[in-house]
This record gives C-alpha cells, structure tokens and sequence, in this order.
DNA sequence: AAAGATTACAACCGCAAGGAG
DNA sequence: TCTCCTTGCGGTTGTAATCTT
C-alpha cells in the first residue's frame, strides 16, 4: 500500500493473494485509488453519469478514466454526490420512521430508506449505529431486547411525537394517511403506492405506540400514538405516578417524560418495567440521558 | 492550550442474488 | 445448467471533527 497525493493506493503487488483473487478482473489491470474522493474525482464522475447515464459500474470507472471499482464509483454517486440527496441532521420525523420502521423490518437499510426520500440506507445506517446503538449500550440492553424495545416505543416514539406536534401549529398533526411531510416540507412519499406486504398492522393492544397501520407508511398521527385501547387519551396523576416512580420530582423533565399519556398507559396496562428499573434509566445515566436534545437520538 | 476521548460519517469489504452468454 | 460478471446489501473500519478533561 503506498500513498499518492494523501490517499491510499492499493496496487495488486501489494496486496495479498487472496484479496487480488476476491477482486474483479477490472482492479487487476491497473493501481486503484481507495480513500477520500477529490473534488476533481468527483467532478469526473458527475460529468459522466450526466452524459452517459448511470449504472454498468465497472465500464463506467474504466471509461470515465477514474482510477476507482465499479464499486467505489457507484457508492460515491449513491451516497453522496447524486441529486436529491439530502445531509444533514436527521428530523424528529425521520427519527420516528426509522424507529419504526427497524422495528418492523431490523437491519434491512435499504428498504428503510425507500421510505425516507433522499437518505441513503448508509446514512440511515450510521444513524442507528451510532445514536441509537449507543443509546443502547447506555442502557445495557441490546438493540433487540424488550427493554430497548419498551424504551423506544413507550419513551422516545412519544417524545418524537411531542416535538412533531409542537413544531406544528400546536394542534395535532394529523398527517395524510398516504404520505407525510418532514420538517422541511418534503413529501415522504411511499415507492409503491399499494404494497400488499404492509397490509399486515401492529396489533393495538401490543403496543398502543406502534403506529404501522394497513397504509402505506406508517401514520405520524400523534391521535393514532395517543390512542388507548378504550379509545380515549388518558393522563397519569402524580399521585399514580409516585407509586411507580417515587424517586423522581414532578417538575423534572424525566417526569415529565413519564406522565405523557403513552406512558400513562404503560404504566396501566401493567408494565414490563418495574419502578426500579424504569427509574434506573432516567437517573441512572448522568440524569441525561432522557433530557434535552438528547432525547432525540 | 493540549491531549485524549468520543462522535459522525465516508468508504471499503465480503457475500449473495440475478442476469447474460 | 453452468460460469462469469455486475449490482446491491449489510457489516465493519478509518478518520476528521468535535467535545471533554
């Protein structure tokens, strides 16, 4: 491996023999470049695809004279430098749908991001594995076992909720069933318009969090989230709620968190969580973990 | 201000599926 | 049917940027 103009360049004398045999006949010919892409390397690619289209990968890298894989090439347009991709900080609407839509679906980045117009399964990808995992890793709790699960569902999906609604005009954003908007006004608009395999729900009485309904995406309604199994939104007293969770102060944003009409439920449909422990995941993490922004993933 | 730790994200790797010949 | 090639996916790594001490 040697280095030219700061990047890494890997040539087939210098790698093993078993990795030249896993590489595709295009890597043999010639040194390929690995790393961060330059300005220019990206200007090459993006000129090209403009006049000839995208895709055929591995002809594209050797025609456009980039020393790149076919791979390399193709990564670098999807993830990065193909229009419509959006950067930046995910919203609290994309937060949800990706919390929701894991759940449904685990690892399976890709599908995901159909879902969220102009991300990348990469990028949706990263997000889980370093907010979300990490969130995990605080609880010392898998990302797949019930507790995360609870957390998730019974916690943050409403406090996702919460801040959709108060970024809204203050009354409930009951979003079309079909589609849905993000913060910044873009349709997230389902790929196929009738996908039989969403036609399955969550059961209500499961979670009354999990909002995957029979339409084609998952309705952001906060009533839908909000909903209980009598049909009616319900509050938790403080009285109710210092049987539970004595430790915590009313005023505190934690509490606060807890007296959302979601956790209300929780608590009254007999938690999976006991006090001790559903206390153990506020205070227990530096107090912080639940507050602020943090609470955002 | 500096060093170390942490975070965020771009990029790479291996594998599998699917298509073409 | 078999082989080769391309493409796409998910896991993992490397590193620049940021934060903390």
């Amino acid at each position: 491996m040697e280095t030219i103009n700061g990047l890494m360049v890997c040539s087939p004398s210098s790698a093993s023999s078993k990795q030249v045999a896993a590489r595709s006949s295009e890597e043999e010919s010639t040194e390929v470049r690995r790393g961060p892409w330059t300005v220019e390397e990206d200007l090459v690619l993006i000129n090209y695809i403009e006049n000839h289209g995208e895709g055929r990968w591995n002809s594209l890298a050797h025609s456009s004279g980039l020393k790149r894989t076919g791979k390399s090439c193709r990564l670098r347009w999807l993830n990065y430098l193909r229009p419509n991709v959006r950067r930046g900080n995910i919203t609290p609407e994309e937060q949800l749908l990706i919390l929701q839509l894991h759940s449904r679906w685990g690892n399976r980045w890709s599908k995901i991001s159909q879902y969220l117009p102009g991300r990348t399964d990469n990028e949706i990808k990263n997000y889980w594995r370093t907010r979300v995992q990490k969130h995990a890793k605080q609880l010392r709790c898998d990302v797949n076992s019930k507790k995360f699960q609870d957390a998730m569902h019974y916690l943050w999906m409403p406090r996702l909720l919460e801040r959709i609604r108060a970024a809204s005009t203050g009354s409930c954003p009951s979003l079309p069933v079909s589609s849905t908007s993000s913060s910044n006004g873009q349709r997230l608009v389902h790929p196929n318009p009738n996908p039989s395999h969403l036609e399955e729900q969550y059961s209500s009485s499961e979670s009354a969090c999990r909002t995957m309904v029979s339409s084609p995406v998952p309705v952001l309604s906060v009533s839908d989230c909000y909903s209980f199994q009598d049909g009616e939104t319900n509050s938790i007293s403080d009285e109710q709620r210092a049987a539970v969770a004595p430790e915590f102060d009313v005023h505190d944003e934690w509490t606060h968190i807890a007296t959302s009409p979601i956790d209300a439920n929780y608590f009254n449909q007999g938690s999976v969580v006991d006090a001790d422990e559903y206390g153990s995941w506020g205070g227990g993490i530096g107090g912080s973990f639940w507050n602020g922004d943090d609470i955002w993933l």
